[in-house]
Formats: C-alpha cells, sequence, structure tokens
DNA sequence: CCATAATGCGTGCATATACACCTATCCGGG
DNA sequence: CCCGGATAGGTGTATATGCACGCATTATGG
C-alpha cells in the first residue's frame, strides 16, 4: 500500500529551512566580518588535500560552476585566497592565502557558537539525526542521472518550446 | 557526557542540499516555465484563508521581508498576483490572479514528478523522517530570540565596530 | 596530422537573499 | 490635538544562484 503523496514541498522545506539556519550563521560570523558561503568555501577549500580546480570544488559545493566562479571573486578581492595555473592550461587552482587560513581560525569560534545555538534548540539527538538525513540524502541525489542538455538531442528543442 | 561538538556545519549542509534540490525542481518546472522558487509563493499565497499580508507572507516564507517584496515583482508583472491595498493604508495584500491559479494548476504535475524523483531515490521512510525533522526543526527554530537591533543599546556600537 | 568531441572557464542575464536606512502610517499618552 | 514609539513597506548595495552561450585547450579517432 504505497503512501498518499505528500503535499508537502520538500524543496521548499529546505530553502526555508536553509533561510533560518544561514541568518543565524550570518548573524554569529557578523563580527568575524565573514558570510557563512564564504566561510564554507574557505573551510572546504583548506579541507582539501591539495589546492582543488575550480570544477571540482565546484562539484563539492554542490554549487554550479559558474556560481562558484563569481563567489570567489571577493574571497580573492580580499586576499584571502589565491587562484593559480593549475596542471592543464586550461585548469586553475584554488588555494588559502595565510590570511585565508587567519580568517577561518578567527571565524571559527563565532561559528561554533552558531552551531551551539542550533544544537542547544535542536537537542544533540535531533541534530544529530538531522545531519545524517542531509548527508544520506546528498549522497543519494548524488547518484541520480544529471540532465545534460547536449547529450539529449530533443533537449534543445524542448528548450526552445519552453522558450515561447 | 557530551558529544564531542560537530565538524560539520549544519548550515553548509543545508545549503548544499538546497542546491541539489533546487536544481531537480527547477528542472521538472521548466517545461511549466516558472522557477520553485515562485510556484512555492504561488502555493503558499493561495494555501491562506485571506490574502495575506507581505510581512505575514514574509513570515510564512522565512524570507526577510524585503527579499519577499522583490520575488513577489516578477510574479506581478507577469500578471500571476496582484499587490492591492489592506484594511490599513500601510499594509499591501496579495492574492493570486486566475492566471495565477492556472499556473499553479498547469505546474502541479510536473512538481510531482520533482517529488516522485526525489521521494523514489531516497526512499519513502526516508523522506517522510527528513520531512518531519525539517518540520521539527523550523518550529524549534522560530522560537529562537530574533535579534532586534533597534532594541539592544549596545547593537549599534558593535555594529560600528564590524563596519571597521 | 587534422577534424571533432570533450573539458575547463568566463560572460550576460535574470532572479534570490538580506542588511542598513528611509518614508508613511497608525496608536497611545499627555 | 500632538508627539513619540511602533508598524508596514520600499530603496541602495552587495553577495548568491544557475542557465545559455561563447572561447580556449586538450584528448581522440581516422
Amino acid at each position: 500500500m504505497p503512501q498518499p503523496p505528500s503535499t508537502t514541498c520538500l524543496c521548499t522545506l529546505v530553502r526555508k529551512s536553509d533561510r533560518v539556519l544561514n541568518r543565524i550563521y550570518d548573524d554569529a560570523l557578523r563580527p568575524a566580518n565573514i558570510a557563512t558561503t564564504q566561510f564554507a568555501l574557505l573551510r572546504n577549500i583548506q579541507r582539501q588535500p591539495s589546492p582543488p580546480a575550480l570544477t571540482e570544488l565546484a562539484e563539492i559545493m554542490r554549487m554550479d560552476r559558474t556560481t562558484l566562479s563569481r563567489n570567489l571573486h571577493p574571497l580573492e578581492r580580499d586576499g584571502l585566497i589565491t587562484i593559480t595555473a593549475g596542471p592543464d592550461r586550461r585548469t586553475k587552482s584554488v588555494s588559502l592565502t595565510p590570511d585565508g587560513s587567519a580568517k577561518v581560525a578567527e571565524a571559527l569560534p563565532f561559528w561554533q557558537s552558531a552551531q551551539e545555538t542550533v544544537a542547544t534548540a535542536l537537542g544533540p539527538t535531533n541534530r544529530t539525526a538531522i545531519e545524517h538525513q542531509l548527508q544520506s540524502m546528498l549522497a543519494t541525489l548524488d547518484l541520480l542521472p544529471k540532465t545534460n542538455p547536449r547529450k539529449d538531442p530533443d533537449y534543445g528543442l524542448r528548450t526552445t518550446n519552453y522558450a515561447q
């Protein structure tokens, strides 16, 4: 007996959660003068064993490649990262500067404070459960076939129709 | 014995999930020529017993009031909603136009397709669990005190310091 | 070797997001 | 009635997001 389809939009629910959480974290990080997205970028760059290429980092962040590219500009402008030529003349690698590492260290206690605020509100069990659920969801959705327009000859026609 | 603090940023995890889900839903909704955020707005307006005021709708969507205001512009421009004067000369109310209702009806099957894609990938149990966890998280975080700058005399000074 | 596909990035465009600051309106106390 | 606080919205600015499209470079097949 299949469940009745939910009338709750999972996407919208996640988006609402994102808005609420982002405001909590941005608020906590404000004394360190950095936003949550940018802090997350620095930490995800730092976490890699070697300076990642742009496309690689974009996949880690689940960002569109072009979104990542633009999100890095403020960090580069502020001297927190450097973007250097990669092994290939096409590729570019991103690394933290000393200022970037310092910024992560500076912001870390504020980030921890936000983590604690949320963990306290939810209770440790719920927080852990949500983390696991989302991690698992990401892993699962990563396996879905990516819509690759150029591989599907019909796609271009359909797109044209949409545009009307 | 308290758990060791997590090194996983819950905010970033939710954001990554949001990016992935939004692309799936936007992709599914593309034939109906509407984006997920805007579809969610239409549905949340439609769901209210009476045309909500802007601030009211912003709270429902967990959006900043000014964000909502701007997000409504494309919908108004395309004739899917109307923004009329509220009971108060300060307030404005949002309602769906017939075209707006038609757009919801048109997009609904595509939205359901996205819901099914995700539900199938996750399995119904996981999908339900995530929904409940997030609903519960939202309810909990709604109870956190809102940072109200104007009520805290020190806040202005701190802000000034951040700006340096 | 050369034509073609595949890969890695950037730009133009439109929407999405929220903070600081502003105006207009309403509501209470005097 | 008037004034100050509270409430409802909008604007300026900056970042965030992703699609369509284009360019350069590399890999591949003949």
